[in-house]
DNA sequence: TCTAGTTTTCAACAGATGTTGAATATGTGC
DNA sequence: GCACATATTCAACATCTGTTGAAAACTAGA
């Protein structure tokens, strides 16, 4: 038989850094699963390493998914600063095209694998309050001193989910291809109604 | 020991239909915790029979899944015409308040129960869009004699998806809480544009 | 080279899961 | 009443789950 395809045990060359092909590897099969559908094994098998691996790194399962999903890659301060940076009339279609780009760069992978975990997950709701919510619109509401502010914040985040969930996770027709900028023109107006117009 | 509480063996009288107790306890059990979240035994547990019974009367846990979740409760066909009936320049309006009373009729349940199964069912994510988007959403703006009527029917999709998500999965206040006809007013007019007005 | 420390695999665990076959108790038709 | 059909529970199954303790294999320093 082929020894080369054998594991072999012990301290591999420094180079391995098992550590993070585990996150790699975690953060690919949670958006695939979610947070139960995804198994230890899987993401170790994937990674090349032995399940053991994820309590020896991260102490547990719950561990891995906190490090690999539910942290936000992007300071959402910095993110919501880029959002008002321009002209207020606008901040609907500087929205949509922000989210839309940044999340088409990795196909939308953190927020299908928030969605993929609403269920199983205890956190997973919560952070998607705080940061989509509370740190985003409605700072972005406060800022831009709109009335109604939560409501506009909660109507803005409708939109904005929704357009994930039919892009990423559900991949409705011709939607899901549709490039950024004819979302940004269809949607725009919408996102700018829900800020800056009349709400009844 | 109370003998009382013990539970019996055998035939049972014929008015306790236990089908229906295994499918009404089966929607809320899958409404809470999705598909693979839910188990057999809870949801017998609920219904107050072995967790065989799942297996004589539905053959599977999938069977049982189809039969109470996966299954329209309404006619779609009815629900487009009762959709079309009307001026044409205030369908937006009629949608959003339509979907709202139906969904907010039993809290969310089967929207809810599709979305935490997104992830473990094969069906569900073909349900979601050939009820959601082909049956209601791509026959009206057929009906309508609109210009791209696919592009218009998944924007459409994109503002219910996440109306539903954030008033019954996430539970974003203050929208979660807010009259029905406030938020006709509010996002009637967006659907209204999706559906008749220029998309650029 | 010897020793200590760390990384990794291995083997096993305890619990939960969907499913199945048999035993049992109840109805129903004669 | 008696025989048959069936609804129901029970016990067990094989499998999969996250986790753990220990053994093994490797690296690094003296």
């Amino acid at each position: 038989m082929d020894q080369g395809t054998q594991k072999r045990r012990g301290r591999r060359a420094a180079g391995e850094d098992t550590k993070s092909a585990l996150l790699a590897a975690a953060r690919e099969v949670f958006v695939e699963r979610g947070f139960d559908g995804a198994t230890v094994r899987m993401i170790a098998s994937r990674a090349g390493v032995d399940a053991a691996m994820v309590n020896h790194w991260f102490g547990s399962k719950e561990g891995l998914f906190a490090q690999a999903v539910l942290q936000v890659p992007i300071d959402p301060n910095e993110l919501v600063r880029r959002l008002l940076d321009g002209p207020a009339d606008e901040i609907g279609y500087r929205i949509v095209r922000t989210f839309l780009t940044i999340w088409d760069a990795t196909g939308g992978g953190q927020f299908v694998a928030l969605i993929r975990s609403v269920t199983s997950h205890e956190g997973v709701a919560k952070v998607l309050r705080e940061v989509f919510l509370n740190t985003i619109f409605k700072q972005i509401t406060t800022e831009l001193g709109l009335d109604q502010s939560e409501l506009r914040a909660t109507v803005c985040a409708t939109q904005m989910v929704g357009l994930g969930m039919v892009r990423y996770v559900v991949h409705f027709e011709p939607l899901a291809s549709t490039p950024v900028e004819t979302l940004v023109g269809m949607i725009g107006p919408t996102m700018q109604r829900y800020l800056t117009g009349p709400l009844a």
